[in-house]
DNA sequence: TGTGGCAGGGAACTGAGTTCCCTGTTCGAT
DNA sequence: ATCGAACAGGGAACTCAGTTCCCTGCCACA
């Protein structure tokens, strides 16, 4: 199956990244969307990429890691990005951002995305696989707002619900770009998406309306809202500068 | 292994749900339990149960379904919940009392379940399995607040953050339960988790507001701030519901 | 007295993932 | 230069989950 054994690549320009790992996913894909992911054997994919089947589960331990050849890296990058130290005024502004990056991931390859979001919408299995992923990144948030209390109350509570809430705003501006097959401005969407998410968690205005007027303070609770929950936003709201 | 084979059980007062199936589940735990998850196969689960391989499969499609038998239920039952008509008020509200059908199924048998969270949390495999479990109860709550446009605008964004949040709240609430081994009262528990969510996202009052609060509005200016700059926060502030 | 479902059992197969061991290459220490 | 360790890759064989096909015995109903 070898065309040319002991071959080595010339030392192409992208020769840093392992070319195996690129042609075992490209030879994936290949087979994945002209004849479906569950009617591809692993067998299927070496025999086209010409390697050993066991140099396939070298670098994906499992069939489903090859759809998805980049998400743990960028879970690292979010989780540098979480830890470098920096002065963070608004915690919520700050996961936010951090969500940016998977989008920005997703970006940097527009077709590929579209053709594993096609994928993943069809076959249970990497729907499971992509959740698996997205609940890994959820935690990582959850985590960061853990250490850090956002409003005044440091509980969990709070944590979990804005890293969820952060997580499903992205995933819908997410989603709502791969089903325009990547036509739509990606940023703008989650810029909304996220708007909304820092409008309703975050201490600082999500549309800062740079005027000069920035020592206007409103607060307006609903019915009945709890006090301490008026002055939480009070605190909150004069912690802004 | 048989200890009576062709026995026929002798027409008992819970002889209407399959013995087999709950045999099956009894077998199974008792393995996972006693020689892990992984260690256990599907085999030695039905040579305990003195039943054949090929029926293991017929009661459930994966090895997996056998930890989680009563979700595909509880499911329907949400399902139903939200599909009754009943003159709702605050689709949050509903959305949050959906979720406490979830708590209630954890709570009938809170051993069963504080069991199955030890297994969970140690086997990747079962977690990936629950997440796509609670993916379809998130689902179905986004779908409800799809069809019923909750505060104001009727869009998809909101609805996906609310149902995320709902079940990030609940799950909150369950997995503090079921760390204390079952023994803290998971109802107050999950009523003071979903209690923020709707303070956050509801129509209503969560705690219905034994202060005198009703409409609480705070307005904090610094002299001679502009009054459509007051204006403004004031609206984006009701825009908030 | 068939006869047609139907619950259950069992053998055999596919395919994912693992284990063990082999081969060749590279690179560093002596 | 030579040896050897480390390492990338290959391949056979194994385990186990899940499926397919077909068999058996039982009950209901005509």
């Amino acid at each position: 199956m070898n065309e040319a054994p002991g071959r080595r690549e010339p030392a192409d320009a992208t020769a840093v990244r392992p070319p195996m790992r690129d042609a075992l996913v490209g030879a994936a894909f290949q087979l994945f969307l002209e004849r479906g992911y569950e009617e591809t054997t692993v067998d299927d994919i070496v025999a086209l990429a010409g390697v050993g089947r066991r140099s396939f589960f070298r670098y994906f331990p499992s069939k489903e890691d090859v759809v998805f050849p980049d998400h743990e890296r960028c879970l690292a990058d979010m989780t540098a990005f979480l830890e470098e130290e920096a002065d963070v005024q608004d915690p919520v502004q700050r996961v936010c951002d951090a969500a940016r990056l998977v989008l920005r991931m997703y970006a940097e390859n527009p077709t590929f995305s579209v053709q594993r979001y096609r994928l993943t919408k069809k076959v249970p299995g990497l729907r499971a696989y992509e959740l698996s992923v997205v609940w890994r990144y959820e935690r990582a948030l959850a985590e960061y707002l853990r250490r850090r209390p956002a409003g005044a109350r440091a509980d969990t509570l709070r944590a979990d619900v804005v890293a969820a809430a952060v997580v499903a705003a992205h995933n819908n501006a997410l989603r709502s770009w791969l089903r325009s097959d990547g036509t739509k401005d990606a940023e703008a969407a989650v810029d909304q998406a996220l708007g909304y998410v820092q409008s309703t968690f975050g201490s600082a205005p999500a549309e800062p309306a740079r005027t000069e007027a920035e020592d206007v303070v409103v607060v307006v609770s609903r019915r009945g809202a709890p006090m301490w929950r008026v002055v939480q936003e009070i605190e909150s709201a004069f912690a802004r500068d």
